[in-house]
RNA sequence: GUGGAUGUAGCUCAGUAGGUUAGAGCAUCGGAUUGUGGUUCCGAGGGUCGUGGGUUCAAAUCCCAUCAUCCACCCCA
């Protein structure tokens, strides 16, 4: 048995923590000057939350990808395939329907599907996700998208192609289905194979089609937007007014489906190009009756997730600049091996209010200083015979090259006063 | 589920008319320097050549199988 991760499972590794620190701290202060407040559900659900979420047309395709087992107590339950079932349990079990709305969470972590992994898509990946509940308005919609967009700005990304359409409600949905299913079923010999399985499968699907012919036949149809109801094309018309008036750029794309039945009016994709295939960052919807089928009382919702792999690929493309994780403030280097446990007691105490590192066997000052400098240290502090018997440690500026001996008494002012110095 | 590409040192990769002890750069460790760093110079350690089988006097190299990774299709919450 090789030693090797899990497929479609990656460790991230130390150099690549700051990109990720770098992106979960810009989602968290966008939202959380949004009023939007974190909630961190479980890894693990009742299979049941995601299975009654994601209806009856999409459990086919759903379930077989997600990670379910039966536990010890017989209880069937599944890792998280996505965020909104088991953020929207918690929400009625905790009674924050009382709470006045709109009640904005936002949570991030691990998501699991069992996929065959390419780029941008693995079987452990992460998400941020942002839910908004108990407001029908068109308000919410328009603040939702936008946040998802000031994220990802956040985050330093330029080029972001904002995909705004409306599925409708469900009776429109089934409305241009069905329409969908009579004119495309005229003309199934025309289509490709692939379309005509689509035709049986998702009609919707069909619209875009990468054949040539099916593109033709499917610009002789009527769009989803034809079929919305004059409700839901007004609040279509109010989400975007909201979007024009905050400059927030989107284009209408009356192709962007979801594939969920939970979906509802609203649904918003993000695109970047140079990812690759898998070329939505992230997306969202309104899903009023979502909580009502999970069992609660109704309640009107709308949120979003965004792969955080795909927004840091992106954020690779587009050659965002992160901070790079600081070095220590001082390191230690003993020099004979007395002082090797010396060092180490100086360090953890100094630790109390500075990074320090130390070498952790005996170093000539050759090689203990580049250590030092390796490590990234402001200032290198050497231990020998000579600074044992006066009572002093030699503490050089890395940066500057000066240095001076300062008794061990006076370690940590003047530490303090250098630092100020240095600022 | 389908297709293509790729698997050689910790990392990035050379290495095919089959032929001695499989190489480089980076990284690591040591030395130049047993009390002064970044540059430089010298040296060392580190390899089941993904795995298994086959062909051959001889296989990293050719053949078959298998596994893994990557990319795309399909699908996409």
């Amino acid at each position: 048995m090789k030693l090797q991760a899990v497929k479609g499972t990656f460790d991230i590794l130390p150099d690549a923590q700051p990109y990720w620190h770098h992106l979960y701290s810009a989602a968290e202060r966008v939202l959380t000057r949004a009023g939007v407040r974190e909630l961190t559900p479980p890894v693990f659900e009742h299979s049941d939350v995601f299975v009654k979420s994601a209806g009856a047309s999409s459990d086919l395709v759903v379930q077989k990808e997600m990670y379910t087992f039966t536990d010890a107590g017989e209880r069937s339950l599944t890792l998280r395939p996505e965020f909104t079932p088991g953020v929207l349990r918690a929400f009625v079990e905790h009674g924050m329907y009382t709470l006045p709305a709109p009640v904005k969470l936002w949570c991030k972590g691990p998501i699991f599907r069992a996929e065959k992994p390419q780029r941008g898509r693995f079987r452990q990946f992460h998400q941020v996700d942002c839910e908004f509940l108990g407001l029908a308005s068109p308000l919410v919609d328009a603040e939702a998208v936008t946040l998802l967009y000031r994220v990802l700005g956040a985050c330093g990304l330029k080029n972001l192609t904002v995909r705004l359409g409306s599925v409708g409600d469900p009776e429109d949905a089934r409305a241009y289905n069905s329409y969908l299913r009579d004119e495309l079923g005229k003309r199934a010999t025309e289509l490709s194979e692939m379309s005509r399985e689509r035709l049986r499968l998702n009609p919707m699907r069909v619209l875009d089609a990468k054949d040539e012919g099916d593109q033709k036949i499917v610009g002789t149809l009527k769009r989803p937007l034809d079929f919305l109801n004059d409700e839901a094309r007004a609040h279509f018309g109010a989400v975007q007014r909201f979007l024009t008036d905050w400059e927030v750029p989107f284009e209408i794309d009356d192709s962007v489906v979801r594939g969920l039945d939970y979906y509802r009016r609203t649904a918003f994709e993000i695109h970047h190009a140079g990812i690759g295939a898998q070329s939505a960052l992230g997306g969202g919807g309104r899903y009023d009756g979502l909580v009502e089928s999970l069992g609660g009382p109704a309640t009107p919702g709308v949120g979003w997730a965004f792969g955080v792999e795909r927004v840091l690929d992106a954020m690779e493309q587009d050659g965002v600049e992160v901070p790079r994780s600081p070095g220590p403030t001082l390191f230690l280097v003993p020099m004979d091996d007395e002082a090797i446990s010396e060092v180490a007691k100086l360090a953890s105490e100094l630790r109390s209010s500075l990074s320090v590192h130390h070498a952790y066997s005996r170093r000539n000052p050759g090689k203990g200083l580049r250590d030092a400098d390796r490590s990234g240290a402001r200032f290198a502090g050497l231990r020998g015979e000579r600074e044992r018997e006066r009572g002093v440690y030699t503490f050089k500026n890395l940066r500057s090259g000066e240095q001076h001996e300062v008794s061990e008494a006076d370690l940590k002012t003047f530490l303090g006063a250098r630092l100020k110095d240095v600022r």
